[in-house]
DNA sequence: CTTGCCTCTGACGTCAACGTCAGGTTTTAG
DNA sequence: CTAAAACCTGACGTTGACGTCAGAGGCAAG
């Protein structure tokens, strides 16, 4: 039992193949986002990427900012205040920017759905 | 008096950059439409583009169908139920596929809110 | 008539998040 | 040991809704 070691019972770390499926997405979006700075990664001694596990839940959070329409840059921009807690004015006006964005976007969709709906119902009157 | 004509006072026919200006986006959208099949113009003698001024709600239109996330492929396919009120069975099925979609969407948009609400609310309280 | 703005066709450029292929190494299962 | 599966780098391809540029007319005002 080593004394340099955490208590922690030392995660076992996974390769790529298992984080793409664990979260859903393929290998390549994998190294996507670690060239875009999103993701890193340690090395085996054969160059492979090795992860520890929250990688995973890291990667759906990326997807679910991904499909609210935030680019990589931007995600890469506010990933402080994810895992540090730690804001600056620049990033909080960016939280409230892509908060109001996602809001306006929310709103545009809603009155999409009205739209369809509006025709769903006289093409069921009109069979 | 014409006895031809009907009763309608002769709608004024507008040119492209009407079209453009009115429903707010670029001429090449508006050319794009066309090319795409949503949009039809006639021509004046020497070759320009004449609109009915029912072109600018329909661009409108297909500003929001395209926010929504429809292609112009999709919006080629249900533009006969928006101006007939006419569909058959393939037409509502997506019709209602696109909704669900959409709501899907709209589902996923309220979940990053979410957590993007989380973090502004913890970079309040550690500012 | 000419100045300035609008329009035309045609064609290449853009951007983002990957997909896909080539050609090679590594790990795993039997 | 061997074959399959997984991984590597590097680089080009894809998709959709336009942007942008080139070169050539068209149209009202002064």
């Amino acid at each position: 039992m080593p004394v340099t070691e955490a208590a922690t019972p030392a995660e076992r770390l996974i390769r790529i193949g298992e984080v793409a499926r664990g979260a859903g997405v393929s290998v390549r979006a994998v190294r996507y986002y670690e060239q875009q700075g999103l993701l890193r990664a340690e090395r085996s001694p054969s160059g492979q990427r090795l992860y520890r596990q929250d990688a995973i839940p890291l990667v759906r959070f990326f997807q679910q900012m991904y499909a609210a329409g935030l680019t990589s840059r931007r995600i890469a921009e506010l990933l402080p205040c994810w895992d540090s807690g730690h804001t600056d004015a620049e990033q909080r006006a960016m939280l409230h920017a892509e908060r109001a964005r996602i809001q306006a976007k929310v709103d545009d969709l809603q009155a999409a759905l009205d739209r369809l709906d509006e025709v769903i119902a006289t093409t069921n009157t009109h069979p």
